[in-house]
DNA sequence: CGGATGTTGTGATAAATTTCACAATATTAG
DNA sequence: CTAATATTGTGAAATTTATCACAACATCCG
């Protein structure tokens, strides 16, 4: 029933860890996989997964499940991931170095094609092959290379700023890594990564360890499983 | 009516967020806040953050708002960050490093006193004042240190043995940054950063930008703010 | 003092999301 | 061919999460 109205976020969220669960899928060889099979390797219910896909047509076969490659082409597609997506990353410090390193990203098809500092030190080295550019030349640079992403990796006082100047330019989907409370206008995309967030919510567990072992407990006699 | 039992995760995330917006406001000279400017800031409905904060206790004055200082301690006592926690990162490479010299983890009370590798170059270097132990020490670390939680920068492939080796050794929270299905027992609180995911999230938006405007008028209508 | 205003905490309500239940259909074994 | 088994796609129900609405109370200002 094709209708991409009401998506969740949850779910596109899903859907990429549904097609990265089947690219190990497709490594081990195997060509038909089972909603049932899938939910159990990354900690779904088989009916979440179907539900997700429903939204976006019919991909698998009654009796039979879904053909591996097929429905990983299938969501790449709804993804956006079948092509790839110049990349633009702001700073070039312990983080944007690790991050420009990795070729994990190339290999999903998001290549990062320009660097952009303010320190001198930095500004016209070449890492990874390519040449740490000034901020003042991002403008030129987001248009000539056709950037439509763009990572924050600079500190928080100045991401607000940098974040600004990416949307001004027409970027219209930044991930920010600064922990900052930085504001995007209307039809901007920004997402939040805050690695302190995530160890405060682990401190948050270990402190009311108790309290979430019970509930675990309730679970597990409702028969459900590990939530990922 | 403090009771810790129904909050949901997402809850907790919102936590860490008010916390650090706090941290901020404390930062420009500000002693009180209300919901609704504290909302404001960071993007959350005043009562969104009302409703948290009363799974918990009573921390406002009414008709007055928020004390900024005595609010941020009473988050941080609920997030158990009122205290300073080992911390184990395994996998010293391009992430790990980046993570290791990361001072705002410190800050927080995230102490990262133990890294380890399998690389025979990098074991028994001292990097940030830590010297880089083989993974074959982890056990003895770990129980030595008092170490908590884990942190997983290595690759994909051996991650969950390492993750096994950690919870082995008593760690109960586990922040992975592997691209891997990862499975934890019962009472083990896993979580998964996976930058390509977040990165995929962006591609969709950016491929269904049409259908996402619509979304975004319909909420403003219904005066709706931005998400964070 | 008294009315206007501001703000919290929370029960009730609404909305969103997940899970259940099952019809429909394919496959397999005999 | 038939019965047994497997699996999808989806409407309905259940559950979870977010928002509204408002009583209760504090503060400000004349
Ligand atoms: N390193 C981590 O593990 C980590 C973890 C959590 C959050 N973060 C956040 O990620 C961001 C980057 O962290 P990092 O560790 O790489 O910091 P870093 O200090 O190593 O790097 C920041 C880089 O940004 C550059 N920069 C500063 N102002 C700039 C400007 N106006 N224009 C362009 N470039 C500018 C600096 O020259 C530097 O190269 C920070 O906001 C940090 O809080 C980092
Ligand atoms: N660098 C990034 O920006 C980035 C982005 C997204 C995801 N990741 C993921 O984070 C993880 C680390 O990424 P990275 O870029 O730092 O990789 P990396 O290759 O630079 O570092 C991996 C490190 O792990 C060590 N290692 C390998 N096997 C080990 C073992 N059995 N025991 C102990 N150490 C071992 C290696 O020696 C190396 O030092 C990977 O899973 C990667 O997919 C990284």
């Amino acid at each position: 029933m094709s209708d991409k109205r009401k998506i969740a976020e949850a779910a596109i969220v899903r859907l990429s860890v549904y097609n990265r669960a089947l690219g190990e899928i497709e490594k081990e060889g195997l060509e038909i996989i089972s909603s049932d099979e899938l939910g159990d390797r990354i900690g779904y219910h088989a009916t979440q997964i179907r539900k997700d896909l429903s939204c976006f047509g019919e991909f698998g076969e009654v009796g039979k499940g879904y053909f591996v490659r097929d429905l990983r082409d299938a969501i790449s597609r709804i993804l956006g991931v079948d092509r790839k997506w110049n990349v633009a990353l702001a700073g070039a410090g312990h983080l944007g170095s690790a991050l420009l390193a990795y070729p994990g990203f190339r290999q999903r098809g998001f290549n990062i094609v320009a660097v952009f500092d303010n320190d001198l030190a930095k500004i016209g080295k070449k890492w990874e092959g390519i040449v740490i550019q000034d901020t003042s030349e991002l403008a030129k640079t987001v248009k000539e290379q056709d950037i439509r992403i763009g990572i924050i990796a600079v500190s928080p006082q100045v991401s607000q700023e940098i974040v600004d100047t990416l949307t001004s330019c027409g970027v219209r989907a930044i991930l920010n890594f600064a922990p900052a409370s930085i504001t995007v206008g209307e039809g901007v995309e920004l997402r939040n990564v805050d690695l302190a967030t995530e160890l405060e919510c682990l401190s948050y567990f270990l402190t009311n360890e108790a309290e979430v072992r019970t509930e675990v407990l309730r679970k597990i006699k409702n028969n459900n499983g590990e939530g990922g």
